[in-house]
DNA sequence: ACGTGGCCACTTTTT
DNA sequence: GTGGCCACGT
């Protein structure tokens, strides 16, 4: 039996049609991995193709890790097929030859971060208002014109008029002389550098089309404007391009993609072979109708429609909660159940949702019933602050240029440099033309500073930096990470900070570590040369998803977004909500298309699924500190009722009953006035939350002690009210209140009449919303739990109360944890609960 | 030079 | 509910 018999007629064509120019559509699960690992095989065995000429493109490292796996199994020639991300790709072919851009080769990478501090020094030199026009607003333009391949120069002549426009193309065009500058790149960069270095040294490119002789690119839908260009660069020689992507599956279109690529590809290409794989191998039938049937809503795709082989499987499990809370815990619990009957193991279970927030509750909940899970996502392990700080260290180190770099780490820990002396030292490195560590270097020349202290601390500095580099020559990364810790004593630093914090922190670090050795170790069994530059560069290029061990046995929680390409067997779809999914960002947007979008989305949520789907909708969630009403996402509606299990109401039912409140807007303003958060005289000294029933419109001059603030933004999608304490409460205005504001002529001033004075001794306990707060504010009235009693800690787990203390502004609690010894916590923070 | 408190914006998704 | 930033005070 050979290695193509397990495959389908369609499939068999993407394999054997190896020449000249191909288009895959490949639905979701239709196996389009192994049609193009079995292609490389085929490349290989049959075609007599060198493996070396053979280039695979993907989105992530972890898609390029596996695939070099699976081709590795079939032929064996895994590592040396070049099989990297789009982004790994490119910085490697740079490493070799920006110089001929006049970069230097050791160029480090900004992450956003680097480029909103880049950007804001932008901003003060061409005297922008960052409060009118946003660094964020800036970069994301300049960010839409990389991908479109747009250069500084072409965006100035293309905006002519446009005042706005035209002060961005001016920080474009100072925002890059600063980059190179500090011989940086930005994520943009990579592409971009790539196709410019290709364009403009034809002997660069002619080498690298000799090389890739046979062009294979995963997730076409994803691709944007400049990676077309980089592909169809590098192909243009021998044509043998292969694209495989599902239009359906377009979901990045925020960051650039451009779904033109995929649907005009036979434009581009007319003599292009179309193959489309509609069968499906990894969910069953009912899985799949759902998913064609919401996804036959969108216009402007392809035509096709998923099938398979394997029978109807179980109905999808439609499941609504009063809060998003009872939503967690339905979630924890019946995947509890279902391996408590052996129905399922927790590696086979996901739960997936559409922003990162969401993930808390779900957490809580999984901490609770004793669940190991792991989310993926969230806010990247190398952009915590101490992993960043560590990592601009190394950074410095390895390359002086980073001025960034040096100035984030110069007085971390504090070391008595300050402001005005980074001031001096940087006009003078501006003044010579020279980086900031150049600068640094030469001390004694700056005359501004003289020969006081703060030269000295300067110099302290650069032995410190020169003294790594020197060690670096003779000592593994390990050590040289180890010893900046202790020569700067940045541990101590972090463990003068609050025990939580503290611990956290170094938890971090140690994982960095981790991260640094068995980097070491990687690059040892492959015989590559171990160099402080490859870490850096590893390093600024994972993605959240590349960390997934699919072996660990832990359901995964992350967002849509980042499931896609993956599959499990039972698959959890949190918060199907309107306005959360679709977020009210896309059902407010004048451009339809962006729904669109949210809907691929959703046919990407659906056919992760295998077995099992359950689509769960909370009538109320906790937003941004406010608590929203939310009817049935519109996705949900769009799957027809006999495909879901319970007792659900018909298609028209939907329309008028429990699930559906009138309007999106109508929606937020039924809670009635009530005091949440903590009491007054708690720790911190929050005032309490104000949450007022708008209904009570007035447009008058504020009232009594409400003070009103004027509406933030000019949509009037929210107003601030001033509560006459101390904290801001943004509220959003009721529909009356726009329509009246527009018929008396000016946006909305004051919206609320309600008077209610906080009196500041009254304990509250907090009317929580059904729950959605539960167990959040307990401490003047009582606490819920007394010294001896059991309780329970979100991240130390259960424990014994072995004292209270009233201390000045809260209770002390110290409590002997069976697992994390004793700690001592303020009862506000701790959210301890008595079990 | 450094710490603190108040104020604001943030939450759509990420290589 | 949180983190970043600025202004101010020591």
């Amino acid at each position: 039996m050979s290695l193509y018999d397990s495959l389908n007629e369609q499939q068999k064509k993407g394999v054997f049609t190896t020449q000249g120019p191909v288009l895959i559509l490949a639905g979701a699960g239709s196996g389009k991995t192994s049609v193009l690992t079995r292609r490389i095989a085929y490349l290989i065995d049959n075609m007599g193709v060198n493996s070396w000429n053979i280039m695979a493109i993907t989105f992530t490292n972890k898609a390029a890790g596996e695939m070099k796996e699976r081709v590795d199994d079939i032929v064996g020639y895994g590592e040396s097929v070049w099989v990297a991300t789009f982004h790994s790709t490119c910085v490697r072919i740079l490493r070799r030859h920006i110089d001929r851009l006049g970069y230097d080769t050791n160029f480090t990478i900004y992450d956003t971060d680097d480029q909103k501090s880049v950007m804001k020094e932008v901003c003060k030199k061409l005297e922008i208002d960052t409060k009118q026009l946003k660094e964020k607003t800036i970069l994301g333009a300049i960010s839409s014109a990389k991908d479109e391949l747009i250069s500084p120069l072409e965006y100035e002549m293309s905006v002519m008029g446009d005042f706005t426009k035209r002060r961005i193309a001016n920080a474009y065009k100072e925002y890059q002389t600063l980059l190179k500058k500090n011989n940086a790149l930005d994520f943009d960069d990579i592409i971009v550098k790539t196709v410019e270095l290709f364009k403009s040294c034809p002997d660069v490119l002619e080498n690298y089309q000799n090389r890739f002789q046979y062009i294979m690119v995963d997730e076409y839908q994803d691709t944007n404007t400049a990676q077309f260009e980089l592909i169809r660069l590098l192909a243009s020689k021998t044509r043998n391009l292969c694209v495989v992507g599902d239009d359906d599956q377009s979901i990045y279109k925020f960051r650039g993609a451009n779904i033109r690529n995929i649907l005009d590809f036979e434009k581009v290409y007319p003599d292009a072979t179309v193959i489309k794989l509609e069968q499906n191998y990894r969910s069953t039938q009912n899985v799949l109708d759902a998913a064609n049937a919401v996804i036959r809503n969108n216009i402007g795709r392809k035509d096709k429609s998923l099938w398979t082989e394997q029978g109807a499987g179980n109905r999808l499990h439609f499941r609504p909660f009063d809060t998003a809370y009872e939503e967690a815990e339905y979630i924890a619990s019946d995947i509890k159940r279902k391996k408590r009957q052996a129905e399922s193991d927790y590696g086979q279970c996901a739960v997936l949702y559409r922003t990162n927030a969401q993930s808390r509750l779900l957490e809580e909940s999984f901490i609770r019933e004793n669940i190991p899970y792991d989310v993926v996502g969230g806010v990247n392990f190398y952009s915590r602050k101490e992993v960043k700080d560590v990592l601009a260290y190394l950074k410095t180190i390895d390359n002086g240029k980073d001025d960034l770099a040096v100035k984030r780490i110069i007085n971390v820990p504090r070391r008595g440099i300050g402001a005005a002396s980074i001031l001096r030292v940087q006009e003078y490195a501006d003044s010579m033309d020279i980086s900031f560590y150049e600068a640094l270097q030469q001390v004694d020349q700056i005359p501004t500073l003289g020969k006081g202290k703060a030269a000295d601390k300067l110099k302290d500095f650069v032995t410190m930096i020169q003294m790594f580099r020197t060690k670096l020559q003779f000592c593994s990364l390990e050590e040289l990470i180890t010893d900046v810790l202790e020569t700067t004593q940045y541990v101590q630093m972090l463990e003068e900070l609050d025990r939580e914090e503290a611990e956290e922190r170094l938890q971090n670090i140690d994982e960095l570590i981790t991260k640094v050795v068995s980097f070491e170790m990687a690059r040892e069994e492959l015989g590559e040369e171990i160099t402080l530059s490859a870490f850096l560069e590893e390093v600024a290029l994972v993605a959240d998803i590349d960390g997934v061990d699919k072996d660990d046995n832990k359901v995964l929680l992350m967002t849509i977004h980042s499931a896609k390409g993956l599959e499990f067997s039972q698959v959890y779809l949190a918060g199907m909500e309107d306005g959360v999914f679709p977020s009210y960002m896309t059902i407010t947007s004048d451009d339809p298309m962006d729904i669109e979008e949210e809907r691929r989305l959703a046919y990407v949520g659906i056919t992760r699924a295998k077995d099992d789907l359950t689509i769960s909708y909370a009538k109320a969630r906790m937003l941004r500190g406010e608590t929203q009403y939310n009817p049935v996402s519109r996705f949900v509606k769009e799957i027809p009722p006999h495909l879901m299990d319970n007792k659900l109401p018909s298609i028209r039912k939907w329309d008028q009953d429990e699930y559906e409140t009138d309007s999106y807007e109508r929606s937020h303003f039924k809670a009635k006035p009530f005091q949440t958060g903590m009491p007054q005289n708690s720790f911190g000294g929050r005032t309490p939350q104000q949450r007022v029933q708008l209904n009570d419109t007035v447009f008058d001059k504020p009232k009594n002690n409400w003070e009103a603030a004027d509406t933030r933004r000019n949509n009037w999608e929210s107003v601030s009210v001033n509560t006459g304490y101390q904290k801001t409460t943004s509220v959003t205005p009721t529909k009356q209140a726009r329509d009246l504001s527009e018929i008396i002529g000016s946006r909305p001033k004051a919206v609320v009449k309600k008077k209610e004075t906080p009196s500041a001794n009254k304990p509250y306990i907090a009317k929580s919303l059904d729950g959605l707060s539960k167990g959040v504010p307990t401490t003047s009235g009582g606490l819920g739990y007394q010294a001896g009693d059991r309780v329970r800690h979100i991240k130390y787990g259960d424990g014994t109360v072995l004292k209270i203390e009233q201390d000045t502004r809260d209770y002390k609690v110290t409590v002997a944890f069976d697992e994390a010894g004793n700690k001592i916590m303020y009862a506000a923070f701790a959210k301890l609960r008595k079990i």
